[in-house]
DNA sequence: CCTGATTGTTTGACACATCAACCACTAAGA
DNA sequence: TCTTAGTGGTTGATGTGTCAAACAATCAGG
């Protein structure tokens, strides 16, 4: 049966707000993707890395690696494949449980996002933050902070998951 | 030769600004084409529906319409194919330029974009704007509107393009 | 008019993302 | 300890995005 209540149409301010996000997400995070993969490396092999570099022990749980990288699982076991057999991040078995397994970045890992992060950093400057005046970047921070922890405390909002 | 500039770090207002902005990147834009392919259609498909209907005569030069949608023209000569086939977009040859096309949005066009436009746009305002306050809302219209012209006014800032 | 450069669009090959189905293991209840 | 449900992770088929290369039409110079 047709539900019969209004459409909760954007307003002009929303409108404007969702262009601009659109404009950056397809443009902005392709080209930061196209500089990584000049460097044989995809956006989610730098985050990857990047988490783990974060993580106690460089160490990370396969479904909390997910889960910071916001990928799925299946993504994730796909793209970690190409870091592993490149010697960048070591994969071992929990001892706790035993159906799960843990990433860990290894020196080689370490190494390669290093030299990648000021690259990709000044990407993430140019491309996101240099227009901006400070007081834009905190209100930018504030806004998106407040969406995505609505995002991560409502999962059961997201489809099948 | 190695660029021995320092690197231009994020700081932590920047860091929180750009977490939240992958988040909603990887989170919500998913989401919301799990809801459109529930319907037959990509993001893309709706996206270059909705650019139609905005523009005079629902009508757009490829170039134009690739650009408002935010896409390649590769990308979208390969999605349009399936909104031509579904009778949904029409295309026609230009008789100014006869190198280029226009598409135009067709009635079944436009009424298979009524009747998703309160889906899609429900999406938007439950994981988007919801827990946004008005002030909020603005702040992130206007931070994002700065962006994005910034990106759009210098597109020499993208690699091959 | 030629010529070369540029613009508008299409094509096909390949790599990637997605989803559902799956296997292995753990946990909770009877 | 059997059973069933749930969790952690992997797999493979399928469709999509990307890129470089192509093509055709126009434009600018000589």
């Amino acid at each position: 049966m047709a539900d019969t209540t209004e459409p909760r149409w954007l307003d002009e301010t929303q409108q404007e707000a969702w262009r601009g996000l659109r404009a950056v997400m397809f443009r902005a995070f392709p080209e930061m993707e196209r500089t990584l993969k000049a460097h044989d490396l995809l956006a989610i092999h730098y985050h990857i890395l990047a988490v783990l570099s974060n993580a106690p022990e460089q160490t990370l749980r396969l479904t909390e690696l997910a889960d910071a990288a916001n990928t799925s699982q299946s993504r994730l076991t796909h793209r970690l494949r190409v870091l592993v057999e490149r010697g960048e991040v070591a994969i071992s078995e929990d001892p706790d449980d035993r159906r799960a397994k843990n990433a860990t970045l290894t020196t080689a890992g370490r190494k390669r996002l290093e030299h990648l992060t000021p690259i990709h950093i000044e990407d993430v400057q140019r491309l996101i933050f240099d227009p901006l005046t400070p007081e834009q970047t905190k209100a930018l921070a504030d806004a998106m902070t407040t969406i995505a922890d609505h995002l991560c405390q409502h999962p059961e909002f997201l489809n099948p998951s």
